[in-house]
DNA sequence: ATCGCTTTGATAACCACATCTCACA
DNA sequence: GCTGTGAGATGTGGTTATCAAAGCG
């Protein structure tokens, strides 16, 4: 039943059950009617004989574990867990906490594969459909939030030190780490601005409202003004902002622009209601823009080219996959000299006399050389 | 709905000192 | 330009204190 088989990467396959049905294949599947696990043929062969076994309540087999029934699928691992695996897997860093788990629903009608065939990589089927519209559905709604995410860090103004603080979230270095925009986006703000980078910015310039963009405009409101007449006004703005698709020629300033139309409106105001995407910041329906950002600067929508941002969000997809949330280590004989200093309470404790004696005593042993003392 | 208390989780601070960096002769 | 020296800065880990958020009555 146990098995263990090494991985054409070089990796251990710790696939543990095999087809309770051949004996003979790694198990792709659980079937609770049955209690078995299956392998792709064999549940074709089992269930596909009849609509009443069709009917049979089976589930995916967890990919990390190989062991347990899936219960969610994660389209960020592109993976199907069971519940074990998908708390181990998904508490490992507040990154990790964040992908969305879809509950996987029973498997309907028939298998229809090979048995070489990888669960990812499925013919069509109406077994497959059902996990494909999950995956689907799921891959869609991470888009999103990496959409936002990704809108959100590019959005930032890492340059601008004297307000790297926005509603407690700090920016600045640890961000420029993993997007690399500072080169660009500092300057875009400078008074050494270049023409190229204030043509990317449009500040309710009513000159730079060219035909193929819509700058909004924030009028001054009374202060009695209702706030249902507010809200439908930045509903308005809003709308004329993003979906103004006959002028801007797109759908929403969410995607790429052709570089025809650099400067693309972003927005100037959160609508209330609708989640902004570019900013993460919460919007209400009882403040405005203005006071959620008391900095005019902060106002100012920063806007790339398609292919500027296109690269950067492209750079960053590539940093974010490779950054770590573990310490990163620079000194490692640093960090092996501050796991043998004495401590107390977890402190750094001066070395006593014995102890130094004693570090001299092991350094000659371990490689016949003293060392300096230190005073 | 509001208040006060408790619990929980995250994070900064602290310490000594080897090592690194950089200016200077 | 190369080398040596010294001063100052940096980084390292375990524990504790502090703070914010959540939960509950």
């Amino acid at each position: 039943m146990l098995k263990v088989s090494s991985g054409e990467d070089g990796y251990l396959n710790n696939w543990i059950h095999t087809c309770d049905s051949c004996q003979a294949t790694a198990c792709t599947l659980y079937c609770h009617t049955d209690s078995a696990y299956l392998c792709h043929d064999c549940d074709k062969r089992i269930h596909g004989d009849n609509t009443t076994a069709l009917s049979h309540h089976r589930v995916w087999i967890c990919d990390a574990c190989e062991a347990a029934p899936a219960a969610v699928t994660c389209s960020a691992d592109a993976a199907s867990l069971c519940i074990e695996c998908d708390i181990q897997v998904h508490s490992v860093n507040p990154l990790a906490s964040r992908h969305t788990r879809v509950p996987i629903p029973p498997i309907a009608g028939q298998i229809c594969s090979s048995s070489n065939v990888q669960q990812d990589d499925q013919l069509p089927g109406t077994m497959f459909d059902t996990k494909n519209e999950i995956a689907a559905l799921t891959m869609e709604l991470n888009l999103e939030i990496d959409e936002d995410e990704t809108d959100s860090w590019l959005l930032l103004e890492p340059g601008n030190t004297d307000n790297q603080t926005m509603s407690g979230f700090t920016y600045g270095e640890q961000l420029d780490e993993y997007v690399d925009v500072v080169d660009t986006c500092t300057k875009s703000f400078g008074p050494e601005q270049s023409s190229d980078q204030q043509q990317l910015v449009c500040v309710n310039c009513p000159e730079d409202s060219g035909s193929d963009s819509v700058v909004p405009v924030q009028t001054p409101r009374s202060k009695n003004q209702p706030l249902q007449e507010e809200t439908q006004l930045q509903k308005q703005q809003f709308h004329s902002t993003y979906f103004n698709s006959e002028q801007s020629g797109s759908k929403a300033a969410f995607t790429n622009y052709p570089s025809s139309s650099l400067r693309v409106p972003m927005p100037m105001i959160a609508p209330a209601g609708i989640p902004n995407s570019f900013t993460g910041f919460p919007t209400t329906t009882t403040t405005t823009t203005t006071e959620t950002f008391p900095n005019p600067w902060l106002l100012i929508p920063l806007q790339f080219t398609s292919m500027n941002r296109e690269e950067k969000v492209l750079r960053y997809r590539e940093k974010r996959k490779s950054r770590k949330f573990e310490k990163k280590i620079r000194y490692a004989s640093r960090k092996a000299y501050a796991e043998t200093r004495p401590r107390i309470k977890g402190k750094f404790a001066r070395k006593t006399d014995k102890g130094i004696e004693d570090d001299q005593m092991f350094s000659k042993e371990d490689n016949g050389y003293g060392v300096v003392p230190s005073l």
